[in-house]
DNA sequence: TTGTTCTCTATTGTATACAATCCGGCATTG
DNA sequence: CAATGCCGGATTGTATACAATAGAGAACAA
């Protein structure tokens, strides 16, 4: 066994297929910006990197292109997307869409573990002011928990995907001033909502929610007003 | 040039790829129920009956599992998805979420022409009563003209693919006796939403529209009362 | 008969060879 | 000098050969 970095090893004995094992190494490598927005992607690269023939590459690619996270143009390959300020806004109207229906469903289905886990994160976050990474990652974790608590797999798969184009985007919006608090008083509207049973009242706050999100977003991307 | 009717030729001079070409083949037989819920497909098959290598057939399979159509089990290869009374009920929440956050962008950014067009497809509704096949092509073309009406691409294609899914299901639930009329008495209350830019209202309408919708459906499938 | 194990075939997963296409640079020409 | 057209290499699309696996059925023992 070297140690090999710049030629991993494919799963020798592993259940997994290769086709899969190569589309969670590129879906990582593309969410944590190795490859960037608008960055072409060769097969032969993935190929020598992983250390596998083109025909698991070319399997992962679709299924990247259909999770939109690359863009496949006939006889000149992949590229990772790159989200303008119209795609960022549409995508921000899926989220209010989507996020607001897992609320209400989570305040419809969620069971008491669930709601627990929504507070002792609301608890976490306090203990982490002015860390924009370790907030980001609270809030990552409170909104996949209202996500399952909602018990509806289709949902869960939709969002998922959305979070992945998501990360597309530059830093996170904790870096805006006061973002952090604000958004820590939304969370708690959102779990005491889904902890009463009010699915209007959760799906309403997180539509607000992410309409805050979004805002704070732009400003971030764009420096809207 | 043979009326070759089984073993289809493989456009030789598209500009479109054969893996494209399959997938939407493959995509229009399983809407059509040539391939049925549950049925297995295997490679050699479609390699035969389209006249293509197994490379673009694998790649096609690989898009319409990410579209939810098919199950792919390692080793075991592909099978047209079977939907549980579960998943329907899950599809349909999701579909209450979509088509109901499309119709009210649809009051907010729908232009004049596109108004007109929902309230011509309610006329044309009107010519055919007692037809269940043209009164489900209508209502098909009257819930697009919304989705396209919202212009939001990413709501379209997740608005597609459920559609995709749902044509699983066997028959339309206009063959329930009064489901066409209650269900012209609620595309009118949409579109007179939309045309008065009632956001708040042409959601829940839809929503109303697609729960009623919903009901007859498990009626139909599952005889619930 | 029934249960178990083994083998063999059908089928899928992977690698690779070959064909088609695009894109750059270079030469030619006005 | 600029524009245009034509190679040649790089890259992807497709076909096919080979490896790995699952599952059905035969052979056999109890």
């Amino acid at each position: 066994m070297t140690t090999d970095t710049l030629k991993q090893a494919a799963p020798k004995i592993s259940g997994i297929s290769l086709g899969e094992f190569v589309l969670e190494r590129l879906r990582g490598a593309i969410r944590d910006r190795r490859y960037q927005p608008g960055q072409r992607i060769r097969e032969a690269e993935v190929t020598q990197w992983l250390g596998v023939s083109r025909t698991p590459v070319r399997e992962a690619f679709r299924r990247l292109q259909a999770d939109g996270l690359l863009v496949l143009t006939p006889w000149r390959g992949a590229q990772v997307v790159e989200l303008g300020r119209q795609q960022v806004v549409e995508l921000y109207t899926m989220r209010r869409a989507l996020e607001g229906t897992a609320a209400g469903l989570a305040a419809e289905h969620a069971s008491a573990a669930e709601v627990d886990l929504l507070f002792g994160l609301i608890e976490q976050d306090q203990t982490a002011q002015g860390e924009p990474g370790r907030l980001a990652e609270i809030n990552r974790r409170f909104h996949e928990a209202i996500h399952g608590a909602a018990h509806n797999r289709y949902l869960l798969e939709a969002l998922n995907a959305l979070d992945d184009s998501l990360a597309l985007l530059k830093s996170t919006t904790y870096e805006v001033p006061g973002r952090a608090e604000a958004a820590r008083q939304e969370h708690i509207v959102i779990a005491e909502a889904i902890r009463r049973r009010d699915a209007g009242a959760a799906e309403q706050a997180t539509r607000a929610h992410i309409s805050t999100a979004e805002e704070a977003r732009l400003k971030l991307l764009f420096g809207d007003n």
